[in-house]
DNA sequence: GGGTATTGACCGACCGTCGGTCAATATGAT
DNA sequence: ATCATATTGACCGACGGTCGGTCAATACCC
């Protein structure tokens, strides 16, 4: 019975860190308590003397995850310069770069996930529309955008490309997902009252 | 053991509600396969000779659901001679009394619930914005609305109001709420290219 | 029409898995 | 030495799912 003692911080960060690899790999529903501790070597008490239950294990994980995700993006944007429309290009790659790292097999039909999946969307949600919508402000003010509820454009929008590109929710056929993503622009522009072309970017990506 | 023989799809309806009820009324993750048995009293063996798993339960719950959602709706619709806008606060005032039946005590956070709730909204949104979609064609035609994409800016519009809206999904706080159901109407009609107002009996509900 | 084979709806004891509990114990700080 | 707490792992109970088997209705044959 070897023991390792650990600073609480750091063991609470190694086993969120362990979970979130599971989740991704194989389910949320389909790993179990007992894979965390084989993959750290630790024992059962130990996970449950950090963290109440799998539910909260999860909690911990979707909430590093989304701070991780929204404090790189602030970042970002913080150091850009300049006008909406770039920053706007800057936000919407970065952050598909950033989403399709943690998801790379994740991509097929899980039932199993959908819950913790809808989660992280509803949380990455908050975190991220206040960032856009402050963007879609400065849009306004140079003149490119025009709308008097940056925020909740902004939420609709994010919802919009979220949930309707999201392989992880629902097994959406590849033409409706090609459809969509053809059509982003146009809709986009027509919610921001954007010039038509400002959002081309968005589709040439596919 | 009393033995009672029943119509296949009789029995198989039977179950689907009486697990639909169950689902509503205590979550899915604390329903149990025994809760189902016990309300019908049949015994483990008749649900699984029907239904492969639980999960099997469900999705068949959701496509019962979906169905009768959706029939009901697409009969109010042609049973309507008004025009496009007419139509849509048809579909939307319709839609939501509907949902707002089977959701009676589910507005509370459930955490066991988000899964089969997001499934739940993709399948709807999948039977719900070709409905969406005709009756905005139809506003186009007769000039009240413009748009290149009816279909895509149908889904969008639908996923914005039943994500951003669905308590069952995330714990919103009761402002963002009402802020954003302040905001619908004029992000629809940005959407749309509707007439300002066009949109505004959506928030009088509220 | 009466005997027999076949089907499949239905039953319920049983099992394995897995989330969660808890009392004992090792460890480090004071 | 003492105390707080980090760590351990045996143990529990709930629950999803399996499986061998029963029984009535129907189809088939003589």
């Amino acid at each position: 019975m070897v023991r390792t003692v650990k600073k609480p911080e750091e063991r609470r960060l190694e086993i969120i860190l362990a979970a979130r690899e599971l989740f991704e790999t194989k389910d949320y529903e389909n790993t179990t308590m007992q894979d965390v501790m084989d993959k750290l070597g630790i024992a059962k008490g130990t996970i449950y003397h950090y963290f109440k239950s799998k539910e909260e294990l999860l909690e911990a994980v979707i909430e590093h995850t989304v701070i991780e995700y929204i404090t790189g993006l602030q970042a970002l944007l913080d150091q850009s310069e300049g006008d909406a429309v770039t920053k706007m290009r800057l936000l919407i790659t970065a952050g598909q770069v950033t989403e399709q790292q943690g998801n790379i097999l994740e991509q097929m039909h899980r039932p199993g996930n959908i819950g913790m999946h809808t989660r992280q969307l509803a949380v990455t949600l908050t975190g991220l529309a206040p960032l856009y919508a402050s963007v879609i402000q400065q849009g306004c003010e140079e003149g490119v955008f025009q709308t008097a509820h940056p925020l909740e454009s902004a939420e609709l929008i994010l919802t919009g490309i979220q949930f309707l590109t999201d392989l992880g929710i629902h097994p959406w056929q590849p033409e409706d997902l090609i459809r969509r993503v053809m059509a982003f622009p146009a809709l986009i522009e027509a919610q921001l009252n954007a010039p038509k072309g400002t959002f081309d970017f968005l589709s040439e990506h596919f």
